[in-house]
DNA sequence: TTGCATCTTGACCATTTGGTCAAATCCCTC
DNA sequence: GAGGGATTTGACCAAATGGTCAAGATGCAA
């Protein structure tokens, strides 16, 4: 995968990280999601950063060589995990089944990892100044790929057809939008994912709306009957 | 409306602002817009919408009494005119008709005022320190209100039952995705909403999706025939 | 034209903030 | 337990930035 950076400043062995710089650089990278999430690049600080981690500025200075080293360090180590759900869309499958796996699995990350979907939005929409070139390789390839499976299942008139980038469009921009519009959410519906009867709701009612939207369903769970 | 302060500064005559008032507070507010949409409340800096807007910092400080006026006032500038579009939802037309109406508007906002639509999504993912106030009563309402004419469609067996929260969440997303990811887009399509081309392939996606997600369908546009 | 309010600006200030550095402390190996 | 590298920190610095202020320029009514 086209690289971010990663490795910075302090020294290490061969193999790998001691276990303080183990432990250290795992704290700063959970404190930096948590301020870049919150407030954007710009508004977040070095000096919160790393007081939410429990140690000096100085010191986080020492694992990470400037501000937008942590930044390009919190991206890299979300964004792998962030896009992974597409690549379990199997040609093999049922699109039926393996659409609304895709929606459930990512639902499940806006509800596990809601900082993670704004800190990826934020960097997106400033413009995306440090991942645009993943975005035009890794992501257009995987993208390419994902569109072609999808255009095999029309081609087989196993479901409507449908522009298959706009499809996956549709499932990013609504699965998306209950992490990183929570707040509003919350604010209308009194509920956001944190809750699990609603995200269990939300999973319903999106799968639903987009597996109709492309002229499937999915077989009813509870009976065994067809 | 509940309101977020509005005028702030210089004085002004009985009736309105004065000509030069008028002019600078509106190169200001469109300044502003480009920046706070492209940079987030922090990363924007006074000094640079001053320049956008053709004046010295001093002078943009006579017109806004403070940066935070300024974005307040862009805020508010922007709100009333990106919530207009559900307003238009009528009881008494057809659901297929007036979600497709909907649909259609909301995208076109995204096609014309992208800005808008991410400085309004910046502002809810810092956690709507400004607005959620408005959420709360104002937008609230109108969801609730939007929500009984759906139910009452559903009621009459015009369309399948669905839950009309997440069928607007929905909309929104989509449509509003467009904007605020158009660099993503962008470097995965080589197009984006400022591409009329693509502008009516996405209006056609999208509504084609959400439509026949609640079981209804549009009229063919071509022949008068049923 | 004159007088006054409006408008405009450069100089300046206090604070915040990213980053440096040398000194101190900790941890591990031999 | 001594030596040396790894880790940690406070003091410090320079640049950026939001905001103030007094003085000057401009527009307008009488």
């Amino acid at each position: 995968m086209a690289d971010l950076g990663g490795q910075s400043q302090a020294s290490f062995k061969s193999g790998g990280l001691s276990r303080i710089q183990e432990k250290n650089r795992s704290l700063i990278l959970e404190a930096a999601l948590g301020e870049f999430s919150m407030k954007g690049f710009s508004g977040a600080t070095v000096e919160r950063i790393a007081a939410d981690a429990g140690m000096s500025k100085s010191n986080l200075l020492y694992y990470f060589s400037s501000k937008e080293a942590i930044y390009n360090a919190t991206l890299a180590h979300i964004l792998e995990v962030w896009l992974a759900p597409l690549k379990t869309l199997n040609p093999d499958g049922e699109p039926a089944q393996e659409l609304a796996a895709y929606i459930r699995q990512k639902i499940e990350m806006s509800a596990r990892f809601p900082e993670a979907s704004r800190l990826f939005a934020n960097e997106v929409m400033q413009g995306a100044p440090q991942i645009l070139p993943i975005l035009q390789t890794d992501l257009k390839r995987l993208v390419a790929e994902k569109s072609q499976v999808i255009e095999d299942w029309i081609a087989a008139g196993k479901m409507r057809s449908v522009d298959p980038v706009h499809l996956i469009f549709t499932i990013w921009a609504t699965t998306q939008h209950y992490a990183d519009f929570s707040v509003q959410i919350k604010a209308l519906t009194g509920k956001d994912l944190s809750d699990a009867d609603f995200q269990a709701e939300t999973e319903t009612a999106v799968t639903t709306l987009i597996l109709n939207g492309v002229g499937l369903s999915l077989p009813t769970e509870g009976g065994s009957a067809a």
